[in-house]
DNA sequence: GCCGTTTTCGGCCCGACTGTTTTCAGTCG
């Protein structure tokens, strides 16, 4: 089983729970595990497998849940669980999620009005039922009607948004309001500055020498839909597109706790905050004070913020309580990736296939960026749609790359093109290219594009089977996922990263958008196992090289180094770790 | 339910906004 369906019942008990009226740190811990295990970056299946007592070595993971992780894995459900759903009804999961009601609104709601659904409650509020209730008044009813039709519509569309499409939007937001007159400083925080794969809300902060100024601004703003709410140092407002965006004001002094606490993650700020408190501190958004004195110790920078409870700075995609505040006390924190590291792309498409540039155009775009090399790695035959190249359309490209290598080489630059192909993973494990040319080429990265729905037995070992070929240097998208659109495939990515392993094959980190796969516990994995990740773009037209920064900060959450990371190789090394028996 | 630099018992992150309240509970992040 996956960890995500493990993690999705622990999740669901501790909102069981919570509207059963529980001890709300019972109800912590249950949702703690849920996103504990859903970040781990090996499967619980595999864990348990190899040593069932080292669960409770997972921090926030002790003697119930581990039993219970256990009864899951052998019978596919629990009982507690199976037990609580008996007694509260499982569409009131469904009514917790409206935005607005809580555990306790939902059982009040349950117990005085016979509520069981989204269904149920929308009816009660046009029915005017709820506001005889203690504590609901006619406003309370609009809000809710009002959030139960915006709930039916996120229902259909997705809750999150990709990283790629957030961005775009806050660094707009941010543009317009740096221009109010009295801006002093302006950052995003939140998800978006951790760099996730998707974003939930965007949050900005400010110091402003008029606070009201810059919040007057921020809900005129052209693009707003609807102000959710309004303060004097807090605002929230939905976009047209449905993005919410929460804007604080604060004071200089406080700037850097604010942004220490707004960038999160939640798990990260709980023990940054447990830390403290052990300490004789406390940290809030406003700074950190002494809990005695109550003298203010650190908040402008958010390097004092750390400092003052003993550990270094961290860059934010490490901030999700995954060993980092550990590393952070010890100085063993990683130096991770940057974009300046990065000498080359091992996957683009041109003209050829699907690209929308030729070969000239995206080796031009590549020598533009000051890369050193780029692997031009077209589509095979099997991917009919993109017109694939077979074996005589690829050694037509072969002999044009060597000219243009010459040429290059005669102009005096020094920039190689390799040869390469992206070639499709066949339903029965072989490659769609014979190994005459495959053998031929710079770097083969291989893929999957077709039956996806196979079982996770199966495609695990179509995969392990094409790796043990020798013929393949990076297995590209390796899980094919599409953020938002389709899940990843099933497959046992520990075996196929031990085949990788094994077969001496690199891992892609591939940089388009929609795909951030492998994601950021996925390079862990690697980084555990000793295998280079090729951050690389699948660009589809020079634009899209541009993308790299998104595959970057994904390996950076995945805690990788330069020394992590294929393409961060110059060409001489780089050649020698794509050679193949 | 988890956890231990004060602890195997007794704590557990902290504050803003809303709506309904005359001092606060619920929700959210």
């Amino acid at each position: 089983m996956e960890n995500t369906e493990i993690a999705r019942i622990f999740t669901e008990i501790a909102d069981l729970l919570e509207i059963r009226g529980e001890n709300p740190f019972r109800v912590r811990s249950y949702r703690n595990a849920g996103l504990i295990i859903e970040g781990l970056p090996v499967s619980l299946e595999s864990i348990v497998e190899r040593d069932e007592s080292s669960l409770e070595d997972i921090p926030g993971i002790g003697k119930s849940i581990h039993e219970k992780i256990v009864e899951i894995l052998k019978t596919g459900k629990c009982r507690f669980h199976q037990e609580l759903l008996k007694e509260v009804s499982p569409g009131l999961l469904e009514v917790l999620k409206i935005s607005g009601i809580g555990p306790k609104k939902v059982k009040l709601l349950a117990d005085r009005l016979g509520i069981r659904s989204v269904d149920d409650l929308e009816k009660a509020a046009r029915e005017h039922r709820l506001h005889e209730l203690p504590g609901m008044g006619e406003r309370s009813e609009q809000k809710i009607l009002k959030a139960v039709e915006g709930y039916k519509t996120l229902r259909i569309a997705s809750r999150r948004f990709r990283l790629s499409v957030a961005y775009p939007y806050a660094r707009n937001y941010v543009e317009y309001l740096r221009a109010v007159p009295g801006t002093i400083d302006i950052e995003v925080a939140g998800s978006l500055r951790r760099w996730k794969d998707t974003i939930g809300d965007v949050d900005i902060l400010v110091t402003c020498r008029k606070g009201a100024d810059v919040m007057k601004r921020f809900i005129e703003y052209p693009d707003v839909r609807e102000v959710v709410a309004r303060g004097e140092t807090k605002s929230t407002v939905i976009l047209k597109v449905g993005l919410q965006v929460d804007l604080r004001v604060l004071d200089k002094k406080s700037f850097g706790a604010a942004l220490q606490y707004f960038t999160g993650s939640k798990s990260h700020n709980i023990a940054v905050r447990d830390r403290a408190r052990r300490m004789g501190l406390k940290v809030s958004e406003y700074g950190v004070f002494d809990e005695r004195t109550g003298r203010r110790v650190a908040g402008e920078k958010e390097e004092d913020v750390y400092r003052a409870v003993g550990l270094e700075w961290m860059a934010p995609e490490l901030r999700e309580n995954r060993g980092e505040i550990e590393a952070a006390e010890s100085g063993r924190l990683p130096v991770l990736v940057e974009e300046r590291d990065i000498k080359g792309d091992l996957h683009v498409h041109t003209t050829e296939s699907d690209g929308a540039n030729t070969l000239e155009e995206m080796v031009e775009a590549a020598i533009e960026r000051g890369y050193e090399y780029i692997a031009v790695t077209d589509h095979s035959k099997a991917v009919g749609i993109a017109h694939g190249l077979d074996e005589k359309r690829l050694l037509k490209q072969i002999e044009d790359i060597d000219r243009l290598n010459e040429r290059l080489k005669d102009s005096g630059k020094r920039f190689r093109v390799l040869k390469g192909t992206e070639v499709d993973i066949r339903a029965d494990g072989t490659l769609d290219l014979s190994p005459d040319i495959l053998k031929r080429l710079d770097c083969v990265v291989a893929a999957v594009h077709s039956g996806f729905n196979m079982t996770g037995r199966k495609m695990t070992e179509r995969i392990v089977k094409a790796l043990g070929t020798g013929l393949v240097n990076i297995l590209a998208h390796p899980t094919g996922r599409l953020i938002g659109t389709r899940e990843p495939y099933e497959v046992d990515m520990e075996k196929v990263m031990s085949a990788a392993k094994k077969y001496g094959v690199f891992m892609e980190l591939n940089s388009y958008p929609e795909r951030l796969d492998l994601n950021d516990s996925y390079c862990m994995l690697a980084r555990d196992k000793g295998i280079l990740v090729s951050i690389a773009t699948d660009s589809h037209g020079s634009l899209h090289l541009d993308h790299v920064i998104y595959g970057i900060h994904t390996a950076r959450r995945g805690w990788l180094e330069k020394k992590d990371v294929l393409n961060t190789r110059p060409l001489s090394e780089l050649l020698k770790l794509l050679r193949r028996s």
